[in-house]
DNA sequence: CATGAATGAGCCTTCATTCAT
DNA sequence: TATGAATGAAGGCTCATTCAT
């Protein structure tokens, strides 16, 4: 499988690690980066100190919760492309029923120090590498089968599904879920290779995204 | 009229209180609504304590700097409207050229807490009123126009808009901006009215989105 | 009378050093002598600055409340010796029914700084002087009268003055009031001359307190 | 047996705990309790963030000095109790020669707040209900040994004692204990079972004086 | 003169990180 | 190795005092 970035822990040092980033994930999604340490320690049920010994600071703590979210969005990713019959319908699975992506998504965008701590850590960058790829394989093959408009790439994709995936904020719980799922198709429908707008500038690619900075 | 909360101040108090909320709008938005009161006040050229007496808490000064630039949206929906031809050309002039629809979109939803302060404030709430109101408007208009697919609301173009005017995030500012042009413009031709996929739910309206809770 | 230390004011600024005293003299009892100039300056219905022009620091204001409070006591203290018909009579009416003496002790006695603050200042001094100078009076009267004990001074009667006049905490007003005014019978009684303890040390006079340090 | 609301502490942890609750209540009694909390936290040598750690606000360190000091008192009066012959001695002893008892009116009486942290503690409410019980006891043995008059109950007693334990102001430090001492007896003498006067009100017991509000 | 705005020092409190047990 | 205590730097807020209007 994926990288073991923390080889031969002992087990319950293992489980403990584990603890730790799913409580970690759980509670920057829910409310952001810069909560207390020692909250997420009491969430992961040990103390600051064990905490601190696996994660020596804030940012490493981060780039293991963003580590761990990638590795699972590549899972999902994967998983579409091999299971879906098309690459449209993998695509569209990918956005609408990948839980894993918009966790991530809320999570990376909600912090800006989330995003940086990404950008530095080369492991992170290898994981949104191989998402783009994927990403790029399932464009192209869309745009094969003839269901995706052609002036577009993988690159424009991704910034529309960063851009909607995020929560939409809206008075109930179910308001917000009907409003995400309409503007998902919406967006959808804005995507079908169909007579449509020219689109301003060119198509964005995967490698547009790679390059830092 | 409208109130004027801080109506008759001295001359200098007032043009401190500016500089404040000017000075509040560009770091909130550059760095979310966090950041150490004291940066705040420097940036305006104020001591601390000028900025505590203008604005005694840190929820205060949000709702300002909130109020105030809702105050500049509805002026640029309002010129749109009155300027444009045609419903949908105000409606696409605003999504693409209002800075300050921009800036609060991006203000608003960074900040969970710009988001409270805002619902709680019936200064801000009255804005929030009007500028969907003249949404409406436009939405029905542009429908009238055969131009905006029938089967979304006023709410889900607000809902989009919040959803797409946020700073797309890339390597460069250019690519950054031309991600978020074609962004615009997909999504502008899912709303085409044209032969488009069957929308879930119900067309989300304004009132929708005033009602609380 | 007594002395002018601000002579000839203009009539509506002696009005507003009046209106400062007294607000002063009120909230300093109620809340001690620490609390922010703006309430006193409010309380007083005058500006801050107004209050800093005629005090230019919190000590003066409790040297200027102090020698007020104290000018009261030697009023109060006057009368009672000359319009009683004994020294002891005198003296009783002073402990029990001098408002100005329990107040001046409340304040004096609740706030080190003004304890200093008016230790420091000679015009306080000699009102402090002539009032010990009554009551040395209204002590060796009483004594003469065969009404006192002869083995105390008008120091320590001064001193348990400066005792018993405290409020006195328990839990209803009424309940705080009835031992206020047990505990000034049994003092008195304790200071009657009748067959009592030695007491140690040598009688404390009015002499022994006004000396400093 | 009684709560021990911080059992079970690391051994450094509850000397730090010792330190803090000694300085407190040495710089308490000296300068009253609004001093910063950093002097109290360098007296007893330890950070600020220890301090707040232990005690989460200036109101729970001041309950924890109370409880600490009440807990004196009650040991002292029960050791008068115990070891005087008379109960009327116990009671000139507790008086005259228990410095907890002296140093406990000092702090509470001289800060308003230490009253109130005190009153809505539970913890303080028990010991001073055995104080009071314990003074009872002697107030009643001493009016059956015919050495106390019998006009007074246990809560003028305490009331008497909470005036005449203040720190008397006097010049110097000696002539301040002499006052004091003089007072004391001069007290005593009021208190002593001989024809006085006739005293306002009702005998105030210690009952009277547990009644809250 | 009176006013109330502006300033900044100072205290309060939290929390990231280190370290003794 | 795990724990939770200690530390101190950093940011929040108040208020005494000064100064422009």
């Amino acid at each position: 499988m994926t990288t073991q970035p923390q080889a031969r822990l002992r087990s319950d040092a293992r489980r403990n690690r584990d603890q730790i980033v799913a409580a970690a994930k759980l509670l920057f999604v829910e409310s952001g980066t810069e909560l207390p340490m020692e909250e997420i320690a009491r969430r992961a049920d040990v103390g600051v100190g064990t905490l601190y010994r696996r994660f020596p600071d804030r940012d490493t703590l981060i780039r293991a919760v963003t580590e761990d979210g990638l590795r699972g969005v590549l899972d999902d990713a994967r998983a579409a492309q091999t299971e879906e019959p098309t690459a449209w319908a993998a695509l569209v699975r990918l956005l609408r029923h990948s839980p894993n992506l918009r966790l991530m998504i809320r999570l990376t965008l909600h912090s800006k120090r989330a995003w940086t701590a990404a950008r530095e850590d080369p492991e992170t960058g290898r994981f949104r590498r191989d998402i783009l790829g994927v990403l790029d394989e399932l464009v192209t093959g869309a745009q094969a089968e003839g269901a995706l408009r052609t002036d577009v790439g993988s690159g424009d994709v991704a910034a529309l599904i960063s851009l909607l995936l995020r929560p939409a904020t809206a008075g109930s719980e179910a308001l917000a879920e009907m409003l995400h799922e309409r503007a998902l198709v919406l967006m959808l429908d804005g995507l079908q290779a169909r007579p449509g707008s020219p689109l301003p500038g060119r198509p964005i690619t995967g490698k547009d995204l790679r390059t830092r900075r």
